[in-house]
DNA sequence: ATTCTCAATTTCGTATACCGTATTTGGTGC
DNA sequence: GCACCAAATACGGTATACGAAATTGAGAAT
């Protein structure tokens, strides 16, 4: 999404990331369901690589909230609640609301950034959800992105990761049924961004309102 | 499904446990000084244990930012630029911003608990800086705990865990050079909370942002 | 039939060994 | 001295082995 960041160091993938992207993915795809239990014994024979990379993995989808281990008895795949999503969308409101006033006081090039994300988002194919889940995320993350603070960048990184699944779908949701482009449903944000900064944090968080009303339809 | 409850205690302290709060306690009283490097053998020698904790630890100092990979030359110990101080802040600002505002929503019991909270901070010691620094910090995690958002409250451990070194001292100069006490410097942000939804969030953004100026002074 | 006991099994945490590659070192020719 | 190259070393990633805790299952005791 960035250009070149790290023009050192490409170590090549190692296993564990490997491992790390291969569950996430089962996580994602329902392949692997709320509830059910994670072995690393088993993950490693599955996978066909040792124990090693596989509990690196799993240590890092503990601490990303997506597992949690259940003593004696490998790891359980967390469940998303209808009030974790509450309280996603609450943390999107802190972090994206912060973000978006930030953004309306930085100004300038920073505001046309983010109109030429959404823009750029004009062409997606509407049917494909993962599509529409990673444009919008792309134009969310974006707005961060140029607030210019990093620490800020990780803690979006963090929700949206956890949030993904649900999320995902109700977003999807959102487009499908009124009919709007992604790049539609943004352009008032982008008003929002050039009003001022108490503009564009109420327009922020009215936007996150929106969504979580449409994930509960 | 009444079997016995885990008592959430002591599920046995692992190793990995150990060495990260080893090496964390070694990296915030300079023991260990940024730029510096970690060699995985070295410190798991000088803990005398072998390196597969130690790695454990490792990785989730750098999942944490306080270390990164230096390529094939071990682990560097990441410096806390006065940027970044700031960009602390400013997610400060986001995360406790927000969480101001919702307790002012909810009001009632949650006030009630933070303004106990503040009040038994009275007797602390305020000339050790660590002591001032767990109070502070205990009060504004209160806050976002009475929230009952989890997600907004590990964002808030992320941030603090990553601001340690930097922001104890800066705290400890606040209340050194007012000579306020910290049940003292917090109650006014107690009366916001009571004063409504906007009130505390300006509150609470006053005071952070008082922080921050002690801190560059 | 229910509970109790205990051994087999499961599963993780830790230690140790191995491998490949990046870095450093040491030597050689100029 | 200096540039270059080859060997040695340092280092993290991965595999494998071992031990301990805890769950499980079967049979004995009540």
């Amino acid at each position: 999404m960035s250009a070149a960041m790290k023009p050192i160091g490409r170590p090549n993938e190692t296993l564990a990331d490997i491992a790390y992207q291969r569950i996430s993915e089962a996580l994602l795809s329902g392949e692997i369901e709320p509830g059910e239990r994670l072995v690393m014994d088993t993950l490693a024979e599955q996978l066909d690589i040792s124990r090693t990379p596989v509990r690196d993995a799993l240590l890092r989808l503990q601490r990303e909230g997506l597992v949690s281990p259940a003593g004696r008895r490998g790891f359980v795949v967390s469940k998303v609640s209808e009030q974790d999503v509450v309280h996603l969308y609450q943390a999107r409101e802190a972090v994206e609301g912060y973000a978006a006033r930030r953004v309306a006081e930085i100004g300038g090039e920073a505001i046309d950034k983010v109109e030429k994300t959404v823009r750029s988002m004009e062409g997606i194919d509407m049917t494909d959800p993962r599509a529409v889940y990673t444009a919008n995320m792309e134009i969310h993350r974006t707005i961060v992105e140029v607030t210019g603070n990093p620490t800020l960048l990780e803690l979006f990184d963090q929700i949206w990761l956890r949030a993904r699944g649900q999320v995902a779908f109700a977003d999807y949701l959102a487009h499908d049924k009124r009919r709007t482009s992604v790049t539609e449903s943004h352009l008032p944000l982008v008003e929002a961004l050039r009003a001022g900064s108490d503009a564009a944090f109420a327009g922020m968080r009215k936007h996150i309102a929106e969504g979580l009303q449409v994930h509960r339809a």
